[in-house]
DNA sequence: TGACATCGTTTACACTCGTAATAGATTACG
DNA sequence: CGTAATCTATTACGAGTGTAAACGATGTCA
């Protein structure tokens, strides 16, 4: 894949229910675990294709069906995304993103406290 | 209009202008202050075309020529795109998000001093 | 006044995405 | 064995995107 496996949101939601599972999961599978998204069994199995081509799944057949696992972690693509956002949106600059959202969330004492820590941890460039 | 306006990541670097400029712009402004990013003036102008279409752009003659103007502010297409992210990527759940970039990133020592800031302005819910 | 330079508008085209129907292969049941 | 059920693969189609050429109106300079 030349360049990010570029997965769309909808394809995101795919990938998730792939990395919450525990190991290869059949294109059943992961039709049950979206049965919310109000897709049809079609759409999901164009969505498995799409990503298979794009490398971001691998599937191997185990008798008539096919296991589907995920070739790309969730962090990785998380990165890619986050990356990718950061830079369309504030320029690549991550502080003022982290200021944008710190002021636009609500966040609770709780995560307020998590994160002065996780700034406690940072040295510092 | 149904939805957001949907700004795509080129179009975001036409708005970029728009919002940046101190009042409205002309169509061949945008193209010079562009000249970097490798488009056409046929391209830019498409852009802006589209842009006034969804409705992120107004544009008034002014004699042959037209000038341009934001109609949405960046402040609100920011949030729009940063909700759409943070769905997209982390469930709508910014705590994670927060905690992904802080790590993510290489913080100067004021900016993590800046951000420290921020939180304690921040009540926790 | 006529040719040329400017602008904006229209049209184009290949590619991705969301969404899905349909066709083809394989299996399982009666 | 034949027919129905179950899977995957192929095909489809409209909207959005990136990128741009072609067309048309208008103003400008000689």
């Amino acid at each position: 894949m030349a360049k990010h496996p570029g997965i769309s949101s909808a394809e995101w939601q795919v990938m998730e229910v792939l990395w919450r599972a525990a190991g290869p999961t059949t294109a059943s599978e992961v039709v049950d675990a979206l049965s919310g998204a109000g897709w049809t069994a079609a759409t999901i199995k164009t969505m498995l294709n799409r990503l298979a081509r794009k490398g971001a799944v691998r599937h191997r057949a185990d008798g008539k069906r096919y296991l589907y696992s995920p070739a790309v972690s969730r962090e990785a693509c998380v990165r890619t995304e986050g990356r990718s956002f950061v830079d369309r949106v504030f320029g690549g600059a991550v502080a003022p993103l982290l200021a944008h959202f710190v002021e636009d969330a609500k966040l609770s004492k709780d995560e307020i406290a998590q994160l002065r820590k996780l700034l406690d941890g940072k040295k510092g460039r």
